[in-house]
RNA sequence: AGGAGCGUAGCUCAGCUGGUUAGAGCGCCGCCUCGACAAGGCGGAGGUCCUCGGUUCAAUUCCGAGCGUUCCUACCA
């Protein structure tokens, strides 16, 4: 074999899994299937995903593998707003503008733009290993998906809860969309507060002062609030303070909203520009004046000097004439919190507008008893609370989009504007009995697109269609997601799937924790803190990291900054570590913490691990070439007995993890197998026999045969982690190992048996590692270098003892390189030593010019002083008579049964503390 | 403001239903080119488990308060 360069085989391995249609579900066992969170089809695949699609796709692997008929369902969705705004993107640099080319050319382009550039993520999946099934790939735009769409939707309008409306929606002027809640980010940025006086009414030189933050919306103001039991204000209820600039009389209303100890205590109320406001305008029935354009320009509601000026050119107008004025009683710093919209960066405004919504209180009542109920399980449970809060608070959810791409809203308007809501537009004119007299015109606007997203898990099974798909998969068993999509999307999954199907859409929603940079930064283009999996993987020099990180930025003042922190952070680039260490470095860190920082000294260090299961399998294929390596019923020596039990009970713990999704013990659980039993130990134990020729055959054979079968075990059990090593090895495991099979994906998963577990076998191991590495210990503080070989005495043992000394000498030979070993028992000659205890025996080194006297003590004085505080601790605990009485007897007698212990030790070690002093 | 999480070695993190000598990886310090692996081997140092209380025979672990920190939700105009 050659060095581990995991490039050499990646690649190919995935294409021939694809081409085989492995990755199809079985058709037998157990279903156990899950839907991928659709990634957009504008995507590109982010450390999220990576991480997240690397967990799935160990489950997936683990299951097929345990037999069960999987499936793991692929799709992208369109995405509307995003993917929209790159083709207008694309459109504006040959200078055409979408309006140009109408809707349907318009629609046209962005096909043509999704056909060509849409499968970058699907390539990304694959270069992770992502063992999906592409055959029934979906996407929310196919005529299945979009066929389930138009159903559910006109349903829900059928029973009310989809219905139209005039209301305040967050607006973005510059896609000219209204957008969810969620699709708003509110950060806190450096304003100011104006503090503006607004003449009384019929009282000369009397003002009333308001402060606010976005003057210009003062245009559209219509009263003036004060609270009704704030003293300063009372008289002035009722009457009416005159609006500068607009000359309009504005009334003052009392309202408990109004917090007396803010600034001055009174608030301007613009109904049709705030959603307090409009809240409040409401209550007092307050006139709503829009005064922006869909652009957020100064419309014909304003006075005319400052219609068709910009929200912020109309700021500063308005400010410029209230200070002329005399108007403007002071103008302060002030921190707040500026909604922008998420895809285009700009100020969100709230904005007046005929949308369509959800009402979602009915829906989320049984979505919140399936919870409440088990029917689904969050994991962690802690994120079930958070689901709770959202639900009990649920608000209408607006779903319609001043937009082309998604799926056009099924409604047709009559001239007189009367709406129908139907599949289509025949369907609207038979259901209504119009005529073809009647001129229809459909809803310009599309929906939402998590409104398709919402029926993912049952509509990418083939609903409304009674599939058998949908019978075999439906409901999911897991939901693999990051908390930010619980309120987005999961929540309403929940709904829409249990209204719809009638059952949960999955059975676990596994939370994951986020991936941010190293120093728990959230990872995002604007910050050009953002890592692609693919680099990690692959590999990308610095100048090409720093590249694209400082390309296309909304904020081009921070490419400076950028390439400074990326330079300072990879001064060389990152290196290709390849798909297996990354996806281990996934597991390893999938802890059930929720911010999870991503440290590349990890995926340094799995690589490494995976350099080291590579070299430990070509030690193997090295030493059972060319041999016979089948058992020949030679009974396993205590070594063999003993590696089968650890990776026995390795598999136990690997299997019980993937249950409950503890995806770092399982990691955790084979790399130390691996590294530490298998390599560190095992293999070192396999040589001195592998290599001595005089052992006859049988006995070797035995041991070529637990050294293959044992890797070839442990390749199954770490598959679903590293899939593509354990794959290009396993298939250089002999036939009369691995079985006839083509593919490691489809062979059985280990299973742990307790037949398998041996004491005497662990106990003689433990013994053997306790010798050496108490020799170790002793060669390393005093610095006698492996070579050098030193006489080694086992004083006064055991008969037990001295059967194992007997029996593993030439092991203990080979990995200690003694001059010799003896036993020797009480009265005979026992020289100063260097002393390392095993249980009751001492094993000695005796001084020599290679063992420093003082270097000894001081090594005793250590090991004494540890003691002595242990000693400590077991005495004043057995000296608490409370201890005594109330502890449970088993661990009373354990501390009784450590105390003698290290007395015994304490007693030896002292002794030859003594003799050592003495000379 | 409300809610949630986190605080363990220099760094990044495990530590489940209380009893462990409190662990790992990376980093650090010594030694080692011995035929799987220097992307390695062997040995070692390093911790008031944030602070203060409480429950308990016993607290890193359970409870309360405080400090620090992060996130979410709602925002006072």
């Amino acid at each position: 074999m050659d060095k581990y360069q995991p490039q050499d085989f990646e690649g190919t391995w995935y294409e021939r899994w694809e081409e085989n249609n492995y990755f199809a579900p079985s058709g037998n066992g157990n279903p156990f299937s899950i839907a991928i969170p659709p990634p957009n089809v504008t995507g590109t695949l982010h450390m999220g995903h990576a991480f997240q699609h690397s967990l799935v796709d160990s489950l997936i692997r683990f299951r097929r593998m345990k037999g069960d008929n999987t499936l793991w369902q692929m799709g992208t969705d369109h995405a509307g707003i995003a993917t929209q705004l790159i083709v207008t993107e694309q459109l504006a640099a040959e200078g055409i503008k979408p309006s140009d080319l109408g809707r349907e050319e318009f629609l046209k382009r962005v096909w043509q733009w999704k056909e060509h550039s849409g499968g970058t993520i699907s390539k990304q999946l694959r270069r992770l290993g992502a063992s999906l099934h592409w055959e029934t790939e979906r996407f929310t735009l196919d005529d299945g998906l979009s066929r389930a769409v138009l159903e559910v939707f006109v349903r829900l309008h059928e029973e009310g809860l989809v219905y139209r409306g005039k209301r305040l929606v967050n607006w973005d002027p510059v896609l000219k969309t209204s957008i969810s809640d969620l699709e708003v980010e509110s950060e806190e940025e450096q304003g100011h507060m104006w503090h503006l006086r607004y003449p009384i009414a019929g009282e000369s030189n009397q003002f009333l002062v308001v402060a606010t933050t976005r003057p210009e919306t003062m245009l559209g103001d219509t009263a003036v609030a004060v609270h009704p039991d704030d003293e300063r204000y009372k008289s002035l209820v009722g009457k009416e303070v005159l609006l500068p600039l607009a000359d309009r009389p504005i009334t003052i209303i009392a309202d408990h909203y109004v917090d007396r100890e803010f600034g001055s205590g009174c608030v301007k109320i613009t109904p049709a520009h705030d959603f307090n406001d409009y809240d409040m305008g409401k209550r007092h029935d307050l006139p709503l004046i829009n005064i922006f354009n869909d652009d957020a320009s100064v419309n014909e509601n304003a006075p005319a000097k400052y219609q068709k000026m910009d929200r912020y050119e109309a700021r500063d107008a308005v400010i410029e004439d209230l200070q002329q004025l005399g108007l403007i009683e002071k103008i302060e710093d002030h921190t707040l919190a500026v909604p922008r919209g998420e895809k285009s960066g700009v100020v969100v405004e709230p904005y007046l507008s005929d949308q369509w919504f959800v009402k979602a209180g009915p829906l989320a009542e049984p979505a919140i008893k399936a919870v409440e109920d088990g029917e689904i399980e969050f994991i962690p449970k802690n994120y079930e609370n958070t689901f709770f809060v959202w639900m009990r608070n649920i608000q209408d959810w607006c779903i319609s989009r001043q937009q082309w791409w998604g799926h056009r809203i099924p409604a047709w308007y009559d001239e007189s504007g009367n709406v129908y809501v139907a599949r289509n537009e025949a369907e609207a004119r038979e259901k209504h009995k119009l005529g073809n007299d009647t001129v229809l015109t459909q809803d310009e606007d599309v929906l939402d697109t998590w409104f398709s997203s919402a029926l993912w898990t049952f509509s990418t099974l083939g609903w409304p269609d009674k599939t058998p798909d949908l019978e075999t998969f439906h409901s999911t068993d897991v939901m693999v997601t990051g908390h930010d999509i619980i309120t987005f999307w999961v929540s309403r999954m929940i709904m829409m799937t249990l209204k719809f199907v009638g059952e949960v859409p999955f059975k676990k929603v596994y939370v994951t924790g986020m991936v941010t940079d190293a120093d728990g930064q959230k990872q995002s283009k604007s910050k050009g803190n953002g890592l692609d999996p693919l680099d990690i993987m692959d590999g990308i020099s610095l100048d090409d990291l720093v590249a694209k990180r400082t390309e296309s930025l909304l904020q081009p003042r921070m490419a400076e900054r950028i390439e400074k922190n990326t330079r300072k952070e990879f001064p060389d680039g990152i290196r290709a570590y390849g798909t297996d260490a990354l996806r281990f470095t996934f597991y390893s860190i999938a802890t059930r913490s929720r911010t999870i920082r991503f440290d590349m000294n990890r995926v340094e260090g799995y690589r490494n691990f995976c350099n080291k299961l590579w070299n430990a399998a070509n030690y193997v294929f090295m030493k059972t070439e060319d041999h016979d390596v089948s058992n020949k019923n030679v009974a396993p020596d205590v070594i063999d007995r003993w590696i089968v039990a650890e990776l026995n009970h390795t598999v136990d713990v690997v299997s019980r993890a993937m249950e409950t999704f503890r995806f770092d013990i399982a990691a955790k659980a084979i790399y130390e197998f691996i590294w530490d039993e298998f390599c560190d130990w095992y293999v070192e134990l396999t040589k001195p026999i592998l290599n001595a020729e005089e052992i006859n055959d049988q006995v070797v054979n035995a041991k070529r045969f637990t050294l293959l079968s044992t890797l070839e075990q442990t390749l199954r059990l770490a598959h679903p982690f590293l899939p593509f090593m354990t794959e290009e090895i396993w298939q250089q495991i002999p036939e009369g190992i691995r079985g006839p099979g083509e593919t490691i994906m489809q062979q059985n998963y280990p299973l742990s048996d307790a037949s398998l577990i041996d004491s005497t076998a662990s106990k003689d191991v433990a013994w053997i590692k306790d010798v050496v590495t108490g020799t170790r210990n002793i060669r390393g503080e005093m610095d006698i270098s492996q070579g050098k070989p030193i006489p080694i005495i086992f004083f006064n043992g055991s008969d037990e003892d001295k059967a194992r000394l007997e029996e593993h000498q030439t092991l203990l030979e080979f990995l200690i390189r003694p001059k010799s070993i003896e036993s020797r028992v009480a009265g005979d000659d026992k020289p100063p030593s260097a002393t390392h205890l095993v249980g009751e025996m001492e094993l000695l080194v005796p001084l020599s010019d290679l063992i420093n006297k003082e270097a000894e003590i001081a090594r005793l004085d250590k090991e004494i002083e540890r003691k002595e505080k242990e000693k400590t601790r077991a005495e004043s605990k057995l000296g608490n008579s409370n201890f005594v009485d109330k502890a449970p007897d088993n661990v009373v007698q354990k501390e009784r049964d450590k105390l003698a212990d290290i007395d015994s030790a304490l007693e030896k070690l002292k002794k030859q503390k003594a003799e050592i002093s003495g000379l």
